[in-house]
DNA sequence: CGCGCCACACTAACCGGTCGGTATGTGCCA
DNA sequence: TGGCACATACCGACCGGTTAGTGTGGCGCG
């Protein structure tokens, strides 16, 4: 019964995507060959090309999975009804606790992003200023009103926390000392103590 | 004249190295080849196996070099003789400036280490982590003063910073708004100010 | 209700091209 | 004349992508 999935019910493209996934994180882009990832997913290759067009594409369908998660948590935490201060602070720890938790997708996403295909490149880069510009509007409101610091452009502070976001793939251990949320809290902490007047 | 040097008088491991560099990060490790930096370098494969034991040899001397630099202007500003803060402040800032500076070395840094061989990965973490750990020596040191707040953990307050400065290389162009020293004075300040108690 | 058939979901085999690395040759200076 | 500093030519492995083929589930038709 050739038929979509496997003896473990789970669709062949999402079996290659997961596969793809930890392969791309654990060994980078170009040194997983597109024989790993099928033989990871238990297909032959025409299988994989029969759902992506390309390997290109099936990096593409990571970040886009990742975009829009992140971005639908963001504008749900930025639209709440509650303080600028708050606002910003839930989601700042939002974003580390959910790229701690998918730490596989955060190290592809800053590691392999130029492995993209140039229109492919672009089209994350567009949707990625989407999520930073959401984010850079929060800053500027409590800076409006007087509760954050005019010290630094709202654009640096942006890049300033995404940047620890960032390096998070490079140094956080499942089995160290601090859970993904203390992460959070500390690193949200720091933007908000940065950010007093 | 074969010896050692071209016609514009640089020897050739140097040539090498520089156009190793920069192709490094214009591509990526893998998708630069042999063939394209020894025509870059005007040498052939010959003379970089001569000078070069490995792809992955040239990739450590990068390393090298940057880790050597970064370590040296360190040590200078921790052993200064002012204040925790001053000497925290342009440590913080120096990194910045000289890593804008090199945004190639960066780039490579960051994006490129999980690329080296096992036995040189170890050694390339374990000189970053001799300098994580002076920068981390300062944060406690004001800390223990009472200049610093102990909310958060030296520890995370260093990958705080190192991840903007990582991050520099994915959004800082050289013709955009700002020099090198004001971002450098910007971040220095962030991190400043997020550690006042 | 049953049956034929076709679109779909793949498989197997293969291709041109490229890669890191090496073995060997050659000219020049001490 | 020996040896250093390269150049030349080449190898075997492997890669992303293509193509022609195959088995089968479901659906239109009688």
């Amino acid at each position: 019964m050739p038929r979509t999935t496997d003896s473990a019910g789970t669709p062949v493209p999402q079996r290659l995507l997961a596969a793809a996934t930890r392969l791309f994180a654990e060994q980078g882009y170009d040194r997983t060959s597109v024989q790993e990832i099928v033989e990871a997913a238990g297909v032959t290759k025409g299988a994989l090309y029969h759902y992506f067009g390309s390997k290109d594409d099936l990096l593409h369908e990571v970040y886009a999975r990742v975009l829009r998660v992140q971005q639908e948590r963001l504008d749900h935490f930025a639209g709440m009804d509650a303080p600028v201060e708050k606002r910003l602070r839930e989601a700042a720890a939002d974003v580390v606790v959910t790229t701690i938790e998918n730490l596989d997708d955060a190290m592809i996403f800053f590691r392999s992003m130029h492995h993209l295909s140039p229109e492919k490149n672009k089209q994350v880069r567009s949707e990625r200023r989407r999520y930073h510009e959401r984010f850079r509007a929060l800053i500027e409101e409590g800076q409006e009103q007087g509760v954050f610091s005019r010290a630094t452009p709202a654009d640096l502070v942006v890049d300033y926390h995404f940047g620890s976001v960032h390096h998070l793939s490079t140094w956080y251990r499942p089995d160290g000392p601090l859970t993904p949320q203390e992460v959070a809290d500390h690193l949200a902490d720091l933007l908000l103590r940065a950010l007093r007047p």
